[in-house]
DNA sequence: CTGAAAGCGCTAACAC
DNA sequence: GTGTTAGCGCTTTCAG
């Protein structure tokens, strides 16, 4: 028995025990008519509820997911995408009045995707954006906080992932299936390389263009790389000659970058390229702003592209051309994973074998490479 | 002294107690490697790390938080707006491809808003829309696993609010404090009649319009009140006479809705209104669709306005003139109100004056009101 | 249908 | 620095 708590203690949180104690009933009674309503006789349900609501108690989560190992929530860890650009640009983009709230990115759709598969099962949501480097990795406290979580691939350590895997469900996003020792892990991915080729094919067969450039990512980032690959595909699908290397490298996917990319493309000798490929939609936007700044009209003396479909992209002008990623599907999906194992019981989780799924992308043909009027 | 757990049992989460017995450690100086690492000397510390590595050992965020009595996490629970046709009608709106990822709405922003902040802070944000109507209401659920949140108004009973807020920080969201014992809570708010006004004042003496009807809401909604009030205000000040009630109500606040609303409106009697005013975007953009297929043109035959400022308003043609809240600062000053009481000490937290901000709006113009070219 | 008792995994004084 | 010892508030057999 534990020592009951003076008399009515003010302004401390109520617990079972002061519900339980006031309402003449045990602390397993209480505990019942929170979780099994059915299994207390009305009246006894009735007059702890009175009480329960008179004292403001409200039952601890932390408490109850301790004693009966779940959370019943759902958690999602992305890397901090802010593009510091981002959010000013858009108006800069066409003149009209600032709206940032078109910036809607990558992370926000997943998440849109995620509640509301979430929320169709029952659970909440945990959203954490990892942070530079706090003591315990960003991912160590949402997976101590939930039943299982989707993580955006690169996000976090790929070593943490390992360890915290081997407990709960986890499912990775976006980034191909590290080759590592993660193959364990469901997974979800877009076909990155059929877009880029499909959009490549469109400039070259479509459009006509045979001079292109491609914009990559200094960092080691599978998708890109996929990306890239599928551009190269395209190119010597028609011939013509590629390197094995993108023409270019950023160290960041960001607006300012895209921008500088674009003027160093723009400043090498040779041949103006007639297309800038961009690995994603930011980059492109940035180079809008600096093909407007020489003078260079898009797309009639050059063409641009991005990936992605973020709705930045459509709303610049001219629009950019784009492949599109169904990122509320991946959340859902990655929902529906994860929930599989969940209620898979506990043996069956680690039993059933690794799911991976590959969500089909679509191009989006908009203003920027010559399809819709400029 | 706790039963030592056999021998390395298999399949069972490790727990401090594992880590504390392989590391030849007690409990107390895990627990230390993780909540204060300098506490601990290098060489144990590395010990107990591997060993933790090692044996997969993630802490457990409830069994934490019950001992400390904080989650690091901040809430926010929303409505389930999700309006059906939202979804697909970006697309119908003017041609172009699907483009869903457009229609962001409301609480999307505010979830924005709310994580970055969270984040600054050193908190993860758990999200959770109102389900019709679960065994406990969701606050409970989210209250029972936060330090604090924030909850949109009308989206949760009041009486839970009351019961909860003794005993945690809650700050309301866009609905105004609601009369009831509930003043004792933050509250954020938004500017809903100035920016009515100042938008029905820009159809008058800008637009010269005088014949106006609004488009209210069926059900209580002090913000959609507010609205009205604005209207009223602008009208009389203008020498135009406007009844107590608006012109109309709807029953959802929907593109539908908004669709049947100007179809009604139209078919009364007496000279057509100039201009059809909306208490929110999406029934402005429903409207926007009937008045199309009834061959009318907007603005030159009828302007037609919004509220909300989301970013379907301006993709959809003619772009909808509208007023703008910012909701994005709004989940930013809630997650600052709240981290200020959390922080603010036990007995601080209740003597605190309970804080009510209004932010300020803007009208944003655009061609459905005959700003800019349709 | 209800009560008693044993934890769940971790933190937090307090000793050593 | 590190170990001991209590709980934190709730769920859950097992009895009755």
């Amino acid at each position: 028995m534990r020592p009951t708590r003076g008399t009515d203690s003010v302004s401390t949180t109520p617990t079972v025990y002061d519900v339980a104690e006031r309402s003449g009933v045990s602390i397993a009674t209480v505990s019942r008519v929170y979780r099994n309503p059915d299994s207390v006789r009305a009246q006894t349900r009735e007059r702890v509820l009175a009480v329960a609501r008179d004292l403001g108690y409200v039952p601890s989560g932390n408490a109850r997911g301790l004693a009966s190992r779940s959370t019943g929530v759902l958690g999602l860890c992305f890397p901090d995408y802010s593009d510091p650009d981002a959010e000013s640009e858009v108006e800069a983009g066409h003149g009209d009045e600032a709206d940032d709230e078109a910036a809607m990115l990558y992370s926000d759709q997943i998440i849109r995707g995620m509640e509301r598969a979430a929320r169709r099962h029952g659970y909440a949501l945990l959203i954490a954006a990892s942070l530079k480097g706090g003591p315990e990795s960003l991912v160590a406290k949402v997976a101590g906080r939930v039943d299982g979580f989707a993580v955006l691939a690169r996000t976090v350590p790929t070593e943490d992932l390992e360890v915290i895997s081997r407990r709960q469900p986890v499912v990775m996003l976006a980034g191909p299936r590290e080759s590592n020792q993660l193959d364990h892990l469901d997974h979800i991915e877009v076909a990155n390389s059929d877009g880029q080729r499909e959009l490549t094919r469109h400039l070259i067969e479509d459009h006509g263009l045979r001079r292109l450039a491609y914009v990559g990512f200094a960092e080691e980032s599978p998708d890109v790389e996929a990306r890239f690959r599928g551009y190269v595909e395209a190119c010597r699908a028609a011939g013509i000659e590629v390197g094995a290397e993108p023409d270019l490298r950023v160290p960041m996917m960001t607006q300012a970058e895209g921008a500088r990319a674009a003027d160093a493309l723009l400043d090498r000798l040779g041949d103006r390229p007639e297309a800038l490929l961009f690995a994603n939609d930011q980059m492109a936007v940035g180079a809008l702003h600096t093909l407007e700044r020489r003078g260079l009209r898009v797309p009639q003396d050059v063409a641009v592209t991005g990936f992605d479909g973020i709705a930045l992209s459509r709303l610049v002008r001219p629009a950019v051309t784009t492949v599109r990623q169904p990122m509320r599907r991946m959340g859902e999906e990655a929902v529906e994973l994860l929930v599989r194992r969940l209620s898979g019981g506990q043996p069956a989780q680690n039993a059933a074998e690794p799911v991976s799924m590959t969500l089909p992308v679509s191009v989006v043909r908009r203003a920027s490479c010559g399809c819709k009027p400029a």
